[in-house]
DNA sequence: GTATTATTCAAACGTTCGTTTGAAATCCCG
DNA sequence: CGGGATTTCAAACGAACGTTTGAATAATAC
């Protein structure tokens, strides 16, 4: 009608997935109502139900269509980096590169809502809503499971369960990195510069998790982890 | 009335905190309504807006209750070990040792409630709400400066943006770990047999974050950061 | 160009939300 | 034990929620 620019196709449905994607992450799942989705769209309030069923089923719709090709490009990666190999392990930094290096780069997109994306991808890891979480828990299943195994592969001197708490470690890490939260910011007064650096933020991410992941393991029960850790450079 | 035990001078608000706590942590601040909170802790309705004001007052004295002591406590402890050091800069590990070690212990206390906080917490530092999280900004400012000073006279080769780098890694660790978001351990299958016992879970962190937090900082700009991390057990 | 399907639209549905109310019950101090 | 303050209670408030409806419009096929 007024002023309608070209609407091809299922114009709709990606108007709706652009704004839910950035409104899930402003105001949380439950905070952003269908009106406010659909206001912002510029679509009717019915749209929503008509084109996807329901409020659920837009959020599953949010996640699949950027999930499902970042972990497949994942793991895509990892298929590339051992065929490279050639039988050999890889190196620990390599697979946390093949995790963390997709999603970080989508932090610089923020022409396409990329950069929304990751950032409710972040906050939704600690969603408390049950659906949302075995959801999530459904789509990174294969791929968690693959990286568990490369991880094994590089470190066989590290326990299972120990090598889980690792990963647990690592993935909250990137979690809350890519979460952005400004808690932390507005706490100390801190305003890193280069938040939107995807290479740079990168090589801290990948520099941290490294040593996390290879440090000594806890002297809990058993015999000593000998030294400590120490700065290289 | 009915089987009503002895409810003596404000056991209503602590019932209604104790409520909150626990499904504000299950079902996040929105999810929990006023009947679902009311009904828990067998008061009236009314009860909430009569003892706090408003559902958000609650919010914000849910989290005073409980995170005024705790940053009391951790900058109580960082202050004893300073003292003991006599000018001395501490150890990096003593320091996380002092910021995470209360909010761990935490995690013990189902009893009391403080398990059900500390998952809470862990949630909120990804709240999507604003006033939520200026709140909880203000709640910790002091104490991240200080801890942040320590830091920085531990690790006087760090320069100051990397440090913050760190601290912001190693905070989105805890609050991760914290969170207990069971969405990485439905993924690989993962049922960690020890989850609350907090000795381990505390040396676990101290080893991983130690070592993030010594790593050696990125090759971005300018010179080298030579060598790489080894693992030492 | 008409028939068929797909999409949009304004309006209304019933439910649940946080909050308010005014009277009843309880507590506390003289 | 009596009386004023505090707390509890059932009921209702308007607002906002997700969803449904049926007619109007646009797109597609024959």
């Amino acid at each position: 009608m007024t002023l309608r620019a070209v609407k091809p196709q299922h114009e709709t449905r990606r108007r709706i997935l652009d704004s839910a994607e950035e409104l899930f992450m402003q105001h949380g799942f439950e905070g952003a109502s269908m009106r406010l989705l659909t206001t912002k769209a510029g679509v009717n309030l019915a749209a929503i139900n008509y084109h996807f069923g329901s409020k659920d089923a837009l959020i599953e719709a949010v996640f699949h269509r950027r999930l499902d090709p970042m972990n497949a490009a994942r793991l895509a990666e990892l298929d590339r980096l051992e065929k490279e190999a050639g039988g050999e392990p890889l190196s620990p930094e390599a697979i946390i590169r093949a995790f963390i290096g997709e999603s970080l780069a989508m932090i610089e997109d923020g022409r396409n809502g990329g950069r929304n994306f990751v950032r409710l991808l972040g906050r939704t890891y600690t969603e408390p809503a049950k659906p949302i979480r075995t959801l999530i828990g459904r789509m990174y299943a294969s791929t968690m499971e693959r990286f568990k195994a490369a991880f094994a592969r590089a470190l066989p001197e590290v326990p299972a369960s120990e090598l889980i708490w690792r990963m647990h470690f690592m993935f909250g890490t990137l979690s809350y990195t890519l979460a952005a939260t400004d808690t932390v910011q507005l706490i100390a007064g801190f305003k890193p510069e280069d938040r939107h650096d995807s290479r740079a933020l990168q090589e801290r991410l990948v520099q941290f998790l490294t040593a996390g992941l290879l440090a000594p393991t806890p002297d809990l029960k058993r015999g000593s982890s000998s030294s400590t850790v120490r700065r290289a450079a």
